[in-house]
DNA sequence: TAGATTGTTAATCGATTAACAATC
DNA sequence: TAGATTGTTAATCGATTAACAATC
C-alpha cells in the first residue's frame, strides 16, 4: 500500500488520489478538448496544443494532469485517445450515472431534451413534478412521473445524481426528500441557497447571478471615466432609510 | 484625488474601487439573501445572520463587505434596506442591463421566459435565432427576430450583454458578430471554448461540466473501499492503443 | 458602562505560473 | 546526438479564516 509515486514528506495534505478541486473543474474541459482533438483525427498533441484547446496556459495543464500521474512522452506528447480515457475514469464516466430532474418547468423540459448528457456519461432515468396537470405529459421520448414516486426510483435505478429545476419555494424540500431517498449529488438550479447534511455534494448553478457579475464588471468599462467624478461612498453611520438614498446613480457628465 | 479611506503603502495592488473576484462573485449571492431578508420584514442583520443566509461563514462575510465601505454599526449590524441598497450600487443593478438571447432552442426558450431576469436589473430586448423556421414565433410576450438585425438592436437598445445558447457548432460565429456589435459581456451556455478580443468578459455556464464534477466525488463515495482495492495507475510509457484498455473500471467487490 | 458586533490584521491555505532538469 | 516536451520545483499570488482591537 505505498503510493506508486514518491511524494515528498511535507507533500500537500491530500488524500491519497485526492486531486485539487480547482483541477478536479478542469478535468472535464480538458475531456471535452480531448474529444474534439480525437474527433478531428488527431493522435498526439502537445501540452500547448491541448492548452489551447482547453483555454488555459500550459503550465496549468501539465500540473493538473500531473495529479493523475505521468500519462505523457516527454519529447512527444500526450496520446489523445489514451489520455482521454484515463481522464474520463478519473472523473468517473467511464460508466453510466443515473440522473432525475424535478421539477419539469421551461429549464427542466430544455435539460430533459439536452442531448450532451446521454454521449457523457449521464442517463436521465426520470423526469419529476408533483403537479398532476404536468404528470403523466410526454418530453422529449420520456413521461413525467409523479415525484411521490421517487423513492421507489432512486431505490430501483441505483441513482445518486439529482437535478433541481423547481422554483425556489419547493426546492429545499425537494432537496430534503432527495436526500432522505439516497441522492448523495444534486445540482440546484433554484435560485436559493440549499442546505444539505455533510456527506451530500451540492453545487450550483445561478443564471442572474452570473448575468450580475457581468454587469459588475460592465459597469467599470463604460462608465469608468464617470465613476472617478462621482463622490467617495458617503460614510453614514446613522443607518438612512433608503427611502432617502437616490435609486440610480448619476453617471452621466 | 487622494483616497478617502486609508490604504497601508503595501496594500493589495487592486486598482481604485476594485474588488477581488472571489468578492464580486459572492455579492449577488448577499444581494439575494438581503432581499429575502427585508421581504420577511427584517430591519437589521448582523453578519452572522448575514453569513447564514447566504451560506458562507461570517468572517468571509465582514472580510467582502469590507471592500465595499463600511456600512454597519459596531454593536448593532446592518441595515438591511441600506445594505442592500450599496450591494445593488456596488454590482450595477440598480440601472437595467439589455440583453439580448441568441439561439432560441429548448434553453434559450426557457431563458427567454425565466422571470428571475427582469426583477434583477436585466431586460431582455430581443431574442434572436438565425432559423427562418423560428424567426417570428412567439416566445412569451416576445417575438423571435432575425440574427441579421443584430447590429441595429445592439445599437438602437443599447445591449452589453449578450446570452449565447445555440449549438457548439455555430458558437464561435454568433460570439464573433456579438461582439463586431459592440456587446462587451457574454454568457455563453454552448459546450465550447469561445475566444473573444480583449476588454470582452465572458463567463460559461456548463451542464455536463456541472454534472461531472458530482460524478467525481461520487465516484470516490460509493466506490471508496473498492478504489482502494485497484491496482495502482499503471505506468505505461508505450502508449498503448486505448482499444486495449477496459472501457470499465472493475468496482465490484 | 457592559455587551455586542464590526472592520481589520495577520496567519494559513490553496492556486497559479515560470523555469528548468529529466528524458524521450 | 540534438531537439522537443514533459513532470516537478519553487516563487508568487490570491483567498480564507480566526482572532481581536475598535467602537457603537
Amino acid at each position: 500500500m505505498t503510493p506508486a509515486r514518491s511524494r515528498r514528506p511535507g507533500a500537500p495534505s491530500r488524500t491519497e488520489r485526492g486531486i485539487p478541486e480547482a483541477t478536479v473543474a478542469r478535468l472535464p474541459v480538458y475531456l471535452r478538448a480531448l474529444t474534439a482533438l480525437s474527433d478531428s483525427g488527431t493522435a498526439t498533441a502537445s501540452s500547448e496544443d491541448l492548452a489551447t484547446a482547453a483555454g488555459v496556459n500550459s503550465a496549468k495543464l501539465r500540473k493538473d494532469l500531473s495529479y493523475l500521474g505521468s500519462y505523457g512522452t516527454r519529447g512527444v506528447g500526450y496520446d489523445v485517445e489514451y489520455l482521454r480515457y484515463q481522464i474520463a475514469r478519473e472523473i468517473g464516466v467511464t460508466q453510466d450515472w443515473s440522473v432525475v430532474i424535478v421539477g419539469i418547468g421551461n429549464l427542466g423540459h430544455a435539460l430533459a431534451n439536452y442531448s450532451g448528457f446521454g454521449t457523457r456519461g449521464f442517463r436521465i432515468v426520470a423526469l419529476l413534478d408533483a403537479d398532476p396537470a404536468l404528470i403523466g405529459a410526454r418530453v422529449g421520448e420520456m413521461v413525467v412521473r409523479d415525484f411521490a414516486e421517487l423513492d421507489e426510483i432512486v431505490a430501483t435505478e441505483d441513482v445518486a445524481i439529482g437535478v433541481i429545476t423547481t422554483p425556489a419555494g419547493p426546492a429545499q424540500e425537494v432537496c430534503d426528500r432527495l436526500v432522505a431517498a439516497g441522492v448523495t449529488s444534486i445540482l440546484n438550479f433554484a435560485p436559493v441557497v440549499l442546505s444539505v447534511p455533510a456527506g451530500v455534494d451540492i453545487r450550483k448553478v445561478d443564471l442572474s447571478i452570473e448575468l450580475q457579475i457581468l454587469a459588475y464588471h460592465e459597469q467599470r468599462k463604460s462608465g469608468e471615466a464617470a465613476l472617478t467624478e462621482v463622490p467617495e461612498l458617503p460614510v453614514i453611520n446613522g443607518l438612512p432609510k433608503v427611502d432617502d438614498l437616490p435609486t440610480k446613480r448619476g453617471v452621466g457628465a
